[in-house]
DNA sequence: AATAGGTGTTAAATACTGTTAAACAAAAAA
DNA sequence: TTTTTTGTTTAACAGTATTTAACACCTATT
């Protein structure tokens, strides 16, 4: 459920750019292609990306100049350079202009990958997570506080509840797995964990029982429901 | 005006070692040198560092193995491995444990402190540096001084119950693994250690009443979260 | 209707946690 | 050294969470 990661990627070879574009977008990312600085760096400030990947010999305007320009507007953003070159000077150069990583052709495109997230993970590490806090018709669930409360009366949830409680309710209406909800509460979806998931189904549903309007409803041999009114 | 950075170095080759230790302190650090991965672990526990640099193949408990521990107690502390082989596949595992970057013997010590660089940026983008002092809704803990203060009240930790609650510090809203802590504070996950460590959570469950908004719950069969609201 | 497998529910059994106090060990003071 | 203090572990018991067992009931299929 992760977004995608918006890719920058600016190489002047035409078959390794596309080879590599082709290969990020397999990944599950979005990829643009430019193949000089000067379109890089426009194409950059018009749109909105989450990582570049520079070559550092490139026409028109090279790697370390489109870094530098890029760093003048935006100081966050992963860079990783490419280069057909190992030199030290150059190495050094591109942790200066304010590159995150770099790479000596020829790579593993598995091992650029590998890289990327290292890096991401440092960037988004604070990514927005879900608030946390679901409203059950007249009762309001507090994940984090692991609480369902309606009006004065309060349910403090265990462990198991909360995280079952909290499945049902990312899939209001709809129709939570059974297998799926068994792997992600309990690890494992065996005969023994359904029994025990089938006994915390009755006992959120003596929780629930306060709002006529909220029914923890069976579909036969694919899961449970959520049912608000 | 910057902190020193607190690095950890763990590297068998004496030479190797105490060479590097010394230009890092030159360049203005502070570093800690340990020989093999049992020893760097347990000096990483104890103490607060900014950055890791470890030797891959080592006696006793490699690099990697050390770094999987180190992950297990704190998901952000920057990993930076050494290694003779340039092996694709150690490149990989290396990423995998969670490092951060990583070079291979012999490297120039200028490219070393290039890429600290490039990785403490990173870093310290959005979380400032460790320096060992923690909010904790409405206390202040100390890690160095071993002290969690309220306003007046001031109350002495004792040395487990001081690594205990950094480590749920380092984890904050987030849930810390029983066998992990217990590895890392009392260096052996057995069941004794493990009634001496509920016996230390009661404890600072005490020390923490003062303030509501913060609270240690259990997580059913998988350890304690530290949640402030 | 007969069958087989899925579900609802309660209660018992087991495993895990909370807390206090006593026992032990280590360090500091006398 | 012996005593005192402090920190840690072990013991004991109470309480909670989760799983397993048991049995009644339902659903789809034949």
């Amino acid at each position: 459920m992760n977004k995608k990661t918006k890719i920058l990627l600016v190489e002047d070879d035409p078959n390794l750019g596309t080879l590599l574009s082709e290969y990020l977008v397999a990944k599950g990312n979005e990829c643009t292609l430019r193949t000089n600085g000067q379109e890089g760096f426009e194409t950059f400030v018009k749109g909105t990306f989450d990582f570049l990947i520079l070559d550092v010999m490139m026409p028109i305007k090279d790697g370390f100049t489109m870094a530098k320009e890029i760093r003048g507007i935006d100081k966050d953003v992963p860079i990783l350079f490419l280069t057909a070159k190992s030199l030290k000077e150059d190495t050094l150069q591109g942790f200066n202009v304010g590159g995150d990583d770099y790479m000596t052709k020829p790579f593993s495109m598995e091992e650029l990958l590998v890289r990327m997230s290292a890096i991401l993970r440092r960037t988004q590490g604070s990514e927005e997570q879900d608030q946390g806090t679901y409203n059950i018709g007249a009762f309001q669930f507090d994940f984090n506080q692991r609480l369902l409360i309606n009006g004065g009366y309060e349910q403090k949830l265990t462990t198991k509840e909360n995280a079952l409680l909290k499945l049902l309710c990312k899939n209001v209406n709809g129709v939570l797995d059974r297998n799926h909800a068994l792997n992600a509460v309990w690890g494992d979806d065996n005969y023994f964990n359904g029994r025990s998931m089938d006994v915390y189904i009755a006992k959120l549903r003596k929780y629930l029982k306060l709002d006529n309007n909220v029914e923890i409803v069976n579909v036969h041999g694919k899961g449970f429901k959520l049912f608000v009114k």
